[in-house]
DNA sequence: CTTTATTATAACAATTCTGTCACTTTCGCA
DNA sequence: TGCGAAAGTGACAGAATTGTTATAATAAAG
């Protein structure tokens, strides 16, 4: 159950608001103004934050700025100035998404499920099989134990995991690690790296379970 | 740069599309149906799709959750029918915005920008002054050059950035970088990473404008 | 089965990384 | 001002990385 935090003045959307939200699943805490967000918002901790722009005291715009530099939290904006230089200034402070009033309901809900589903995500923590990659530290693991990888070895998984499941060509490869002012590398340069790559990460590399070669094609990525 | 694949079969619309999100700096292709988009898809790489629902060959929604299921592309909906049935629909079949004709162009690029962080395929971009970190290729770079950062120099940039506006303590970086089972390095080590960091990232070294020394506290980055 | 293109491996020098040492500079404070 | 702690610098050796070459293994096609 995802708590919520709504920040608006109109009273009437308030209670309309609370019920529906409510009756979908969420919990849901209101408060009128600037002020009082950020007040409650550094004491509690909430899932989401619905905000109205046009807050009778203040601005919103500030409300989001503070709030996801101090908490992180996603932001939802509500409004009524539905004009195309609100929405981009709402996307500018780091909302993470912008509904013109009047909403319906169930696209609103929709629009909140979509947005903690999308922040919801693994920060920066992927696994194939059982390396562990965090890119926010920069590391590759087994079973907790760093396996060093090189500058190189490190960008060349990269790859990999941002093209999970496609085959890419050795011609792909060699251009997202060594484009360097078009000139070229050895072509077996990456033959060589993808047995490093895989003397680390696999746990057979005579029989690789993580890269794979597609013969004829390049290698993939898709456990 | 983002590559992008607009899947529309107007082709006024087409035209007009492309020209404006490739002045905003995006790559883009396009193909006009349901066939067209599975296909290209499979053949080639991109980071977001701009999706027409009502296609003339066959409905967006299956293209949606086709690509969704076997490459997990973000995929932004553009259609006509900007009712309550289809916007909720769009979101479960895995859409991750979903704008209703006719919209703003400017609007359309801030939601592709927002959709492009919240999915993390550009959210790895940050700045700090003229030197631009992406984690998601695992490097640094100054004007588009490569720093050529070490293994050991990015991941000490990584908890810098990770805490940024924070002062970090010897300990704490120590900690972070060289927690080899509790065994320690030199303390000295870490000052000479920083030295060779900062003759990396910072224009003057001897000045430097991103890693601040706070002197008896520790360094911290707060550009 | 043999041929051929493709991929894998082993081994090599040049370069870079990594950690440490000795020494210098800087800063805050008595 | 001058002292002492904190931070910075230059240089060093051992280890690892990087790109290449030569050679071996492998798989698809005739």
């Amino acid at each position: 159950m995802s708590k919520l935090l709504l920040v608006e003045d109109d009273s009437g959307i308030v209670s309309a608001l609370i019920e529906f939200l409510t009756s979908e699943g969420f919990s849901v805490r209101s408060v009128p103004g600037q002020r009082e967000a950020l007040d409650i918002v550094g004491r509690e901790s909430f899932d989401l934050v619905l905000l109205d722009v046009s807050l009778s005291n203040g601005n919103g715009f500030a409300v989001c700025s503070a709030i996801k530099s101090e908490k992180g939290i996603p932001v939802i904006f509500l409004t009524a100035s539905d004009d195309e230089y609100s929405t981009v200034s709402g996307f500018e402070v780091g909302a993470d998404d912008y509904i013109p009033k009047p909403f319906r309901p169930r696209e609103l809900v929709s629009r909140i499920r979509n947005v903690l589903r999308l922040t919801g995500r693994t920060g920066g923590v992927t696994r194939l099989g059982d390396v562990v990659i965090d890119t926010v530290r920069g590391t590759a693991s087994r079973n907790g134990t760093d396996l060093f990888l090189s500058a190189l070895e490190y960008r060349l998984l990269l790859v990999f995991l941002n093209n999970r499941g496609a085959v890419l060509s050795r011609n792909q490869l060699l251009e997202a690690i060594w484009d360097i002012a078009g000139e070229f590398v050895n072509d077996n340069t990456l033959t060589v790296y993808i047995k490093r790559l895989r003397e680390k990460l696999e746990k057979d590399p005579q029989n690789p379970e993580i890269i794979k070669t597609v013969r004829g094609l390049g290698y993939k990525v898709d456990i």
